[in-house]
DNA sequence: AAAATCTTTAAAAATTTCTTAAAAATACCC
DNA sequence: GGGTATTTTTAAGAAATTTTTAAAGATTTT
């Protein structure tokens, strides 16, 4: 299952409380009590950002952090009773996006989430004058009129709109759309020579999936 | 232009040092000391992040934040030195990305702004008036148009510019960008001609890749 | 001025991506 | 359960692009 948000705390009370206040307005929440339950956490479901303690019973969230951002550009923001600068500048510089100082308002921490949810939380809605993808009705038009994909070729171009601007390298693809089986790079070439063919005014010119050669492959759409 | 960061605050000492110390390190920041300084500043430039604070000589940074809302999605912190939890809400919730108490500490502010540089920004790994070089979306910009660079070449100068300033003997890029298969040195000379044919204004006098006799290449560039 | 090092150029070699069609796997319907 | 339609994968030659090689010219150092 995929969560808006996972805290990790070993302060039981507080993060489950949090964890209840965010449900009531509709973030849903799971908690981890220490480093070991994150990571069974993150075997079977996912979340669109994490509240990451600094001081967990059995480790460090600054350990976490960066064992984390090896394989995921997830949104991490810490929270700490710590009040040193020196700490707040690591968490940031490990790759951290922000440092919420404890005792955290409910309210304040609640929109800080929403916040970030809103700008990251995997949007991969697109539109332009020509092309509209929607992610929710999982629907793409060209010129206003439907186009029809199969699941597969959807869930790459969400992926990669989701990722736009990016180059995303074909081995990150089949971890991602593939969900890690590798069946080899012809695949993945017919299946971006599909989705051209599909939605791009011609498919021998790419405009919004564009080769990286040598790397991968790319979103392009008009500015941020 | 286009800057890093724009600080937009009426007390004009903070707002200055506080520019001043994100230059050291990097962050080309420019200052508007009001609403219509704002104004005329987006007229001309750019930038990639707003610091705003709410209480402004000719205004509310509020009523700036959704001015701007309007028309672009560019990440905006709140800098304040009102403490209501209220406050916050409303700077998250009309579009603000974070809230920031003030008196703020420089290292961390400058930190934060790092991090949301990253993430959101055009990473510009360098930039200064003429050249660009942005990791995240593997493009290099030459008087604001992109060049177009091979994989191995990008690379190349991906490496030479994290070393900027320092001198790198051919065995080391060998070893880094090629991870060490070393294939002469002739090599190594086509590449870096082709290099400072798409980046260098002129290629037989360059400025940015600069040989030093004997022994390597050096990155050289003032910006970051 | 000689020796060593760097630059330029063009073409060969190697690599990567594209295209196409057909085979295999999967889902769907009666 | 059998047959059909759809989707996904495989495979192989073609096309495009990148990288290396090599040789001649230029520059710097000693």
């Amino acid at each position: 299952m995929k969560y808006n948000c996972l805290i990790v705390d070993d302060e039981k009370l507080l993060a489950d409380s949090t964890a209840e206040y965010f449900s009531l307005f509709g973030v849903t929440t799971a908690v981890a009590y220490s480093l070991d339950e994150c990571r069974s956490f993150f075997a079977e479901h996912t979340a669109e950002l994490i509240l990451l303690d600094i001081n967990l019973g059995d480790g460090n969230g600054f350990d976490l952090c960066r064992e984390l951002r090896g394989r995921t550009d997830i949104p991490i923001l810490f929270l700490s009773a710590r009040t040193s600068d020196d700490d707040k500048i690591v968490a940031l510089n490990i790759g951290g996006d922000d440092y919420i100082q404890k005792p955290y308002s409910l309210g304040v921490l609640l929109a800080k989430v929403k916040a970030v949810l809103k700008r990251y939380g995997g949007v991969s809605d697109f539109s332009d004058g020509y092309l509209r993808v929607d992610t929710r009705a999982k629907q793409v038009f060209v010129k206003g009129n439907a186009v029809k994909l199969t699941a597969l070729e959807f869930k790459l171009l969400s992926y990669l709109i989701e990722r736009k601007g990016k180059v995303i390298s074909k081995q990150e693809l089949f971890e991602k759309v593939w969900e890690d089986k590798f069946t080899g790079d012809g695949t993945l070439n017919v299946h971006i020579r599909r989705l051209r063919e599909a939605i791009e005014s011609n498919p021998n010119e790419p405009k919004y999936i564009v080769t990286v050669w040598g790397d991968g492959y790319k979103f392009v759409g008009g500015g941020r």
